[in-house]
DNA sequence: GAAGATAGTTTATCATACAAACCAAGTTCA
DNA sequence: TGAACTTGGTTTGTATGATAAACTATCTTC
């Protein structure tokens, strides 16, 4: 691991300060970026002239005169390319074409169809393919063309290594997911857990540093962000607290473990929660428009329906509780298909969290996410890697990335 | 928050590198050190120069020729100054003198007295102030002197303001522990829970960047590294998972809650299975050495207390899978109190974990660590702060820190 | 329209890392 | 035994990039 710094690697920091000062703060000046980084207006004029003669930045016109000469102020080129984020989920996978500033272009609904005689990995592969081709034909002709693609994965990858070691309802185990999908799509791809790319959006929109993004779904995973950083673990699998115990001696889980917090806080428990109290015509399985269906119900006064979101809640809340007791984040945000419902859970949520955290927890906000949030966060994953690299994920890394340097 | 980097940062970076790397790989030469940093060997040179200066770090003699001249290697200058580290328990503080590199030199164990009209604060101040000044008269005259004490505490602070929040047993709330203590020692005061400098120790002994320590004592908590770092969440209070949920509907809690892991995994546990198995002869409460009683009964061969630890070590075993879901590290160990009978609870640790923990986290190996763990950990909060300051830390905390450059 | 303020550029300087040449001191082998 | 080679470490010259200070450009104020 290297952690010596040279004259061109000093330079690539501060480039790079600059470029994300713009990225966050623009329009702003040159020399509003000098006193903001507390750098030299000299350095900061010539860092900005390679980041126009590259296009990543543009001038946009004078400021207001603050009693001299008006300011230029400069913004983030966000046409100089683009990106695409890919939110797989078990029926379908969803394609967003953003440019540089995350915004979404284009978006595509596209099926994992199943064929005879196909495997499950064939199938989901030609699923992403066939989106992610439809939405790179729709991009406008740029600089930089399409940079790259972030995949949000429902299970536990390695975002390192690109392995997928499993992949619930899919029943997909230890697959060289990343190598299967570079071999079909020639564009850099980055991969991770959809929890962490909701953590990443989450991060992103609103510039907080601890945040925890609880993705409830088929299962329930936690994108954890403390210091800035994605928390990933040893072997890429941290977040996986949808496998935490929350009742000892409570239901059998899938893991072989008892009383994990997913058997009480997913889609499925929902369906359960709605045989105990009675409700008919239920699914065996939660289908693709599941909780669509049951806000639905809800929505009409059905008194069954709502009952079983509070208790969803109450135990959304238990979860959560102990996530925020583990690791004190500044803000919980609830994302993943439950947001339909986020107007019959949230109350709950809240009232559990506020009887079972501990401290300061008990003051931390808990949102509901917007539907997006997870696939934002794919097309983060690209941006964060070739445009927002700095001293951290140099860290993390071990190797260093090339930002600022995208061959044409 | 700063991220700009001039040539004097640059060289603070390297500078602390190069020490780094011969802290860690010592005895070491220049080469080896400018083959392990990927950098010029003139660079080398010059900032081992200044090292040996600074007298941080001394030539220790030729090393075997590799074909040629014979490579002058190069130590830690362990004794050029010394540091204490504090382990704050209920009934007692235990006080360290520390070399630079960490071996314990002197240690001291201080009561904690509380005499008539006296503030529980200041029975502990007093305690601490005591003890210190005993081992700092015992530190040999050096270069640097005592350049600092790390304090550890067993309850919610906030490392970076100093603030301690909550202190269980002794039921302090809110206070400003550092500014109180600094007033009264004139060295440079760092403070942390003692599960986080727990952590910091193994992390130092076992060079690994993925792993949590789990303290068992009167209560339970967590320090958590990961990527290197310890996790300390926006207020500083993360890794209290003694109060996450392990069994929802399960006994009332001191925080509120219910079935909080704590109830099931602490000295006070212990107690109580020893009531609900029968044995008899029980204090009513955990005193100072009740582990090491324990320990001695179950020695005798006493099934009632075997058992007893065996309980414990489920429950210990289920909430540390929890751990392990949630954050996935490299290695988990287990300190505190009681690390006295990890023979006894080990085992029932171990099966829990592989039947509870998930995917790779089962893998994971658990150990029991040491009894001084904690105290060497808290003088690693000096150590770390002082000398082994790098482009993590820097960005952790948003100022620099000037590593290197003690006043003599 | 002169004085002052702010934005941004130009120029000279300085610190630091690097490359290459060099010196020092060992080993290998004819 | 000594010439050739190898490795460790230093010296010297160079390149890079950040900074400070002087300078230009442009605006406001009075």
């Amino acid at each position: 691991m290297t952690t010596s710094i040279d004259s061109a690697m000093m330079r690539r920091f501060n480039k790079t300060a600059v470029f994300r000062t713009i990225y966050q703060n623009a329009p702003i000046s040159r020399v509003d970026i000098a006193n903001l980084l507390e750098m030299n207006k000299a350095t900061i004029s010539s860092i900005v002239d390679e980041l126009i003669a590259e296009e990543f930045v543009i001038e946009i016109g004078y400021g207001e005169s603050r009693g001299g000469r008006k300011p230029m102020l400069l913004s983030l080129n966000e046409n100089a390319g683009y990106c695409i984020g890919i939110d797989v989920q078990i029926t379908h996978v969803t394609v967003a074409l953003c440019n540089l500033s995350g915004k979404i272009i284009e978006q595509h609904h596209e099926p994992i169809y199943l064929s005879d005689g196909m495997s499950v990995q064939e199938a989901l592969l030609q699923s992403l393919i066939a989106a992610s081709k439809k939405v790179i034909s729709k991009a406008p002709t740029s600089k930089y063309g399409v940079i790259g693609a972030g995949v949000a994965i429902p299970g536990m990858v390695n975002s390192q290594t690109g392995y997928l070691h499993y992949l619930p309802n899919l029943e997909i185990h230890e697959w060289n997911f990343l190598e299967s999908l570079r071999a079909n799509l020639k564009i850099p791809i980055f991969i991770d857990n959809d929890a962490n790319c909701g953590a990443l959006a989450v991060q992103q929109t609103c510039h907080l540093n601890h945040l925890v993004f609880v993705n409830v779904g088929m299962g329930t995973g936690v994108g954890i962000i403390t210091n800035g950083n994605l928390i990933h673990g040893y072997d890429g699998i941290a977040g996986e607290f949808g496998h935490t115990t929350i009742a000892a001696m409570g239901l059998k889980c899938s893991c072989g473990s008892y009383g994990c917090w997913e058997q009480y806080a997913s889609e499925r428990a929902l369906l359960r929660y709605l045989q105990e109290v009675g409700a008919y015509n239920l699914p065996s399985f939660p289908s693709a428009h599941f909780i669509e269906e049951c806000v639905l119900r809800a929505d009409t006064g059905d008194a069954l329906y709502i009952r079983a979101f509070q208790t969803l809640g109450q135990h959304i809340g238990i979860g959560l509780a102990n996530v925020l007791n583990g690791l004190n984040p500044q803000i919980a945000m609830i994302g993943g298909p439950i947001v339909l419902a986020g107007n019959y859970i949230l109350p709950d949520i809240e009232r559990t969290v506020a009887n079972r955290a501990v401290s300061l927890n008990r003051r931390v906000k808990v949102h509901i996410a917007s539907p997006e949030t997870v696939v934002h966060g794919a097309a983060q994953l690209v941006l964060r890697s070739l445009l927002l690299v700095d001293i951290e994920s140099l860290k993390e890394s071990g190797e260093f990335p090339t930002p600022l340097t995208l061959p044409h």
